[in-house]
This record gives C-alpha cells, structure tokens and sequence, in this order.
RNA sequence: GGCGCCGUACCCAAGUGGCUAAGGGAGAGGUCUGCAAAACCUCCAUUCACCGGUUCGAAUCCGGUCGGCGCCUCCA
C-alpha cells in the first residue's frame, strides 16, 4: 500500500506525492526552550519521529528541519504578558541564553532517551533574526503590513485566504473572548511581525531593523526558516493540534503572503496527551516530565511503547495504570523475543517464507494507513504468537519493524547482563540449597535476591535470572 | 458563541458498510515447580453511550439526545 497520510489542510487522507520525487522536506514545529519539555510535548515528537521513520521506510530520503524557539516570546498575544524566557531566567538566577541552552540541551536529551531521530537540521531562532527581517521587508512591499504605536503587524484582511487550514469563518471568530484586543490593530486577529514597542523594554533580547530596535513576532521564525532550508515550497509541516487556527494559520499568511505560492502541500497534527484534569501544562500544575517517569522506575522506552497505544490523531488518557500496562507490555514483547531467538539457530532470519512475509506486509500496510501503529503493534504481536512460523522468520519481522517502531528489540534481545560476583555466588549456593532439599534456605536467598532487583526463575534447562 | 475530535470489555485501545469486533494490561483456570516466579496454553464484549433513520446488511453512513476533551491567548 502506498502512503497515505491525513492532511489538515481539507481534512481528509490523501496518498502522499512528494514535490521531487524520492525527495521528502518536513519541518516540525520545535521547542520553546524556557522550561522542561513535559511528557504531553514529547508525544508530538515521538509522532514525527514515526512519521519521518515511515517516510524513511518508503525510500525517501528526508530533510528534516526543527525550529529552537530561543527566543523570548510574551505570555500573550494582547501584548501584556511578560517574556517567558525572561521569567525563566530570573526565577533561576540565569541569563536568558543560558536559559535557553541549558533547556535546549534538556530538550535533546529527553528525545535521544526516547530513541528518536535527530533533525536534519536545528535552527535557532536567535540566529535566524536577518531572515526574518528579510521576510518582514518582503511582506511589507507587498503591502500586507502597517506599523502601529511602534509594531509591525501582519494585516489578514489583505491575504484573502487567511483561515483557510483551520477552516476559520472570519465573521464567527470572536477576538477578545478571552484576551483583551490589541487596540493598534485594524483586525482583531492581525497579529505582529516585529515588536518596538517601549512597554517591552525588559525584553532581554533585542536586534535593530528597519523598524527599530526590537523583536521578532513569534510566527515567522517558522516560515523564514523553514523557507532558508527547505526551500519556498516544501511538503510537510507538523505539529501539535494547537497550532492549527493561530500559529500554523499565521504561518501560511505570512509565507505564502510574501511568496504568493503554495507554501506547503500536507499538514500534520498530533492530538494530545489528556491528565484526567484535562491538557498537561504548566500552568494547569499537571506537568509531569521524562525525568519524572524515570524517577519512578519506568525506562523512557516505556513511555514510547505506551505511546503506541493510540494513534496519533487521536487524544490519549495518561495514567500511572496506563503506563504500567506499557511497561509490562514491553517486558512481555522483549521476553517473548528472547524465547525466539534462543528458539533459532541462525538468529533472525534474512529470507522470509510466505506467512511472514505477508504478516509484514500487513504491517508495513499499517504504518503507511495514516501511521497506524497502534494497528501494527497488534499485528504485530499477533503474528509472534503464530507457531507455524519459524522463531527466526518471527524475530526477523519484528526487527523490521522496529526500525519503524524504534524500540531498540534486538538491542535489549541481545543485551546480556553481568551479575555481580556476590550474586553469582548467592544463585550457585541457592541451587545447592535446593539439591539438599533445604528449601527455607533456598527461599531466603531467593528472597534477598529479590531485594537486589535480581528476579529468580527456576526453569526445566536450570535457573534463570533477570534483572526486574 | 464558533470550529473540531471523541464515547468499543475492569483499564489503555485498533477497527470507519459485510468473514469469528485487533493487540496489550489486569483477572480466572491449566501445564511446569519442593513452593513460587517466569514461560507457555486456555478463558475473558451475541456487542460497540442512548434514541431514531438509510441499507439485503452499520460499531462503522445520516439526524437527534446525553457525556467527555481540545482549539478560538503563548501553548505539543
């Protein structure tokens, strides 16, 4: 089957043809880095992850571009917020660019634990403020912009399309529903390329243009560097559902207003991550991090197992039950795999029969359905159950899979552990123990083994161990 | 108020017109075991929030009701 993916932009699934053949340029909407990334921002990434993985699999070779938004942006767009970056800093005691590297460098660190692949490209806002400008000046001559008590701002009554990826009825928004409308602006929903304005004197970060002494908006780092890298037109951008009617929406304005081409062919958006009190965020107080899951003993990996679960257009429930399920889930997956190869002579086999083969299929038909993994993960883990394939033909496809799946299978398949000589010792004494029947003496060892996290399993071939 | 998504077993969920409604977790029974654990085997929704309609046929399409969530403000 050849790939299919759900675009927002008309809202529905279309097959997926590349600008140049055998080409893919995907840009993904990066961190903002004044905090942690929370576990609800890291699925949309583990999304992209998959789908860059996919398109991978389809034989294209992919530039791969994510943003670093580094610089500070307003906590609102009524202009009466305070910078992020800055609060971040003083609540620190750092500068506003440590801020931004220390959670730029926690931000890789927790994608690289969650095993995904690195961008082709990473660009910093910060250093990307000459391209912006550049793009402001070209919308300004094409007449789609006006200063306003020091701002520049992007006029939407003058881009006829505006609106038209969030199928947004101009006449129904309703501006000001929850904020205070900016009274420079001539529409509501104008929103502003490049800000002047003295009110912001605290900004940290500043730059001269032509407009003044000041800072970008927070909309056209995306299009200008998207646009330096992957060209004017490219073939997918992605991010999180809320981006859909105000980021993404004034992207498409601001770029295709200064281009007046096509700016970008599909549109993917990940669902969120849903706490039983609703979207995870930082100011919901529902914030939980990597680090935390780790805290409490579960391996990033099962974290993205868990994420397999749905799909990614779908909202997905976070619970501690939930990610015990995944956890369990993926020791069970790993065991299962360890049976099959010790089930092989040759490891996993290169030359699949029929059935396997057809079970790959099957999956490969998943992934590309609009990245249905949780539909190939069940497959899947149907087909290693099935006894009239070969051990090796089973762990062969499950491989495969996995360079989709990146859940390093034949990675922890091979892994073998070293125990401690103190516990080599206590296992080989336990086992004499039980030759001389003295179970009580067995069953404390076994105990106190335990305790060590190391799990005891006296099998028909000997006694097995493993870590818990 | 507008736009959008969702409601499938104890839990997380796949399925979007037609064979027995995936898969995982939990649970139950069994094999094995000194006992366990692990592993393996078996069982676990005549039914898809509710009501009405279309159809030979619907969890799947249409209308309505109820419930949940998201976006419309920076936000994955």
């Amino acid at each position: 089957m050849a790939l299919k993916l759900y675009n927002t932009a008309g809202a529905k699934l279309e097959p997926f043809v590349p600008l140049r053949d055998g080409h893919v340029g995907l840009y993904c909407c990066g961190p903002t880095v004044y905090n942690y990334a929370h576990i609800g921002n890291l699925r949309t990434y583990v999304f992209e992850d998959v789908l860059r993985r996919v398109l991978e699999r389809n034989g294209y070779a992919v530039t791969h571009v994510m943003n670093v938004t580094d610089v500070g942006h307003l906590t609102d767009d009524s202009d009466e917020g305070e910078d992020k970056m800055l609060i971040g800093a003083r609540e620190r005691g750092m500068s506003v660019w440590e801020i931004a590297e220390f959670f730029t460098r926690a931000f890789f660190d927790d994608t690289e634990k969650l095993n995904v692949v690195s961008p082709t490209v990473v660009c910093r806002a910060t250093e990307h403020i000459p391209d912006m400008i550049g793009l402001i000046s070209r919308l300004e001559k094409r007449g789609l912009t006006y200063q306003a008590e020091g701002n520049v701002y992007f006029s939407i009554d003058a881009f006829p399309r505006y609106g038209e990826l969030a199928r947004l009825d101009r006449q129904e928004l309703r501006a000001g529903a929850r904020i205070e409308v900016d009274s420079a602006k001539r529409n509501p929903h104008d929103f502003v390329l490049w800000f002047t304005r003295g009110k912001f004197e605290h900004q940290a970060m500043q730059w001269d243009s032509p407009w003044g002494r000041g800072y970008p908006g927070w909309h056209l780092e995306c299009s200008a560097m998207s646009m330096k890298y992957l060209g004017e037109r490219f073939d997918i951008h992605c991010g999180g559902v809320d981006h859909v009617n105000v980021h993404h929406t004034n992207e498409i304005a601001q770029s295709e207003g200064a281009t007046g081409k096509t700016w970008v062919n599909y549109w993917l958006h990940g669902e969120f991550l849903i706490m039983p009190s609703g979207r995870m965020g930082k100011s919901e107080g529902n914030m939980i991090t990597l680090s935390t899951i780790e805290e409490e003993g579960y391996d990033p990996l099962d974290y993205r197992y868990f994420l397999f679960g749905a799909h990614y257009r779908t909202q997905l429930a976070f619970s501690v039950q939930a990610l015990d399920a995944a956890r369990s889930a993926r020791a069970s997956l790993i065991d299962q795999l360890r049976g099959l190869a010790a089930r092989s002579a040759d490891g996993a086999r290169v030359e699949l029969g029929h059935d396997a083969r057809l079970a790959l299929d099957a999956i490969n038909d998943a992934f590309n359905d609009d990245l249905n993994a949780p539909k190939a993960l069940g497959l899947l883990r149907a087909f290693l159950k099935d006894d009239a394939v070969p051990p090796g033909e089973r762990l062969a496809v499950a491989f495969d899979a996995d360079r989709v799946f990146g859940l390093e299978m034949a990675t922890s398949v091979a892994r073998h552990e070293e125990l401690a000589p103190e516990y080599q010792a206590m296992i080989a004494e336990r086992e004499a123990a039980r030759k001389a029947r003295d179970f009580a003496r067995a069953d404390l060892l076994r105990d106190r083994l335990r305790d060590a996290g190391i799990l005891i399993e006296d099998t028909p071939t000997g006694t097995k161990w493993k870590f818990v």
